[in-house]
DNA sequence: ATTATCTATAGATCTATAGATAATGC
DNA sequence: ATTATCTATAGATCTATAGATAATGC
């Protein structure tokens, strides 16, 4: 109810009770996603949020600290779980499949998809190194325990088709809104396991709570 | 040196004999790629194709008819191939072995990372209707040869899982720009045989050229 | 006094069209 | 006459800033 100092706002907000900063980030976090970053004019986030398109400058220093805000806001839980796993004392095959069951969670949960994120072209320019610096971290982890995991002593790159299975359920969620969360991490947690080589008693031992 | 009947145009092309319909779509499919679909203004892609901004405008009734071109140029080689492994004789994981190899090396392959093109959001929009419809096509493919080629028959969505993990190839190579084709294609050809479920003495059979 | 919003707008685009121009083809 | 280019520009954006306004806090 203690409305907090500040003009209101010209539409709705009737209690001051919203938090406008985390509001923009909301729009711009659905719009960025299913239309893209440059599509989306910070007159459409600002509307969407429910503030005049230049009240975003007083949060934000530009549309692109808004991304950069939301891209670091999705990778850094992924990859704290997955510093922790890598110094975690369970067989490799287990840290590895919690890895994936968890992460599939973080992309195909939520009300948005988040991990399109990841995949949208303007990421690539130099203001979103910082997000790159933890992206190559997450990589590395999952080369890591790939590596430690695998049954089988050939593969050059056990990593990058680890990871890309797992990011798949981004272009996935993306044709399948409505996917079944809990199935769909099972599924793609075992399918690493059968990837790098493990036999199915090796899995069922993985996939068991320990 | 037989100049076509035309304006020469303002900047180079000395002897008339540069398509420039493709030179468009050429600076086009290099431009959407690299920094995406709204990000790349007309005038980039006319001056990276060496024409003026409104050239453009005799050959494409406007941008998204360029990306569409591009779309379903590249989806096309896929589904063709496509089509014709599901009806051909060899045993089906040797089928499906050939078709993930063929398109890894297609995504790969080729100057510029199409793939990307997939992905970019716009591409959700209904003007790009008739490259889903083919798209749609390409993904029941994939599910018909992962059905008959699967080991075992628990799985819910092979079909997802094995063209997610082609399709990675598409993120993969945008951090590692400089892949090895063939060694990426026999590894991703090889990982979806083993992830649908098959043993190792199956994929080396199904990859044996018959 | 401080804070958060608002209104208004400058300046920089960007897409697509109108109409002129410079070739070849007949 | 036909074709493919060009120059010029209208109209619609879009981002970010300047400065006014309406709250709370002291």
């Amino acid at each position: 109810m203690a409305r907090r100092p500040g003009r209101p706002r010209a539409s709705g907000d009737p209690h001051g009770e919203r938090d406008t900063r985390q509001d923009v980030l909301d729009a711009a976090a659905a719009l960025f996603c299913s239309v893209g970053f440059t599509s989306t004019s910070t007159r459409a986030i600002a509307d969407a949020a429910g503030v005049r398109q230049a009240s975003i400058y007083h949060h934000f220093a530009g549309k692109d600290a808004i991304l950069l805000e939301l891209l670091l806001g999705t990778v850094q839980p992924s990859l704290e779980l997955a510093d922790a796993l890598v110094a975690a004392p369970e067989p490799a095959p287990a840290r590895l499949w919690s890895l994936v069951h968890a992460d599939v969670a973080l992309l195909a949960g939520g009300p948005v998809n988040l991990g399109v994120l990841y995949v949208l072209p303007e990421v690539a320019a130099e203001q979103f190194a910082p997000f790159h610096v933890l992206r190559a971290r997450l990589r590395a982890r999952y080369s890591e325990l790939a590596d430690a995991a695998a049954a089988r002593s050939e593969a050059d790159d056990r990593g990058a088709l680890v990871l890309g299975l797992v990011e798949s359920v981004i272009l996935r969620r993306r044709d399948t809104p409505d996917l079944d969360v809990p199935v769909v991490q099972r599924s793609v947690a075992d399918a690493v396991l059968r990837l790098i080589g493990c036999t199915p008693t090796q899995i069922a031992a993985a996939s068991t709570p320990s």
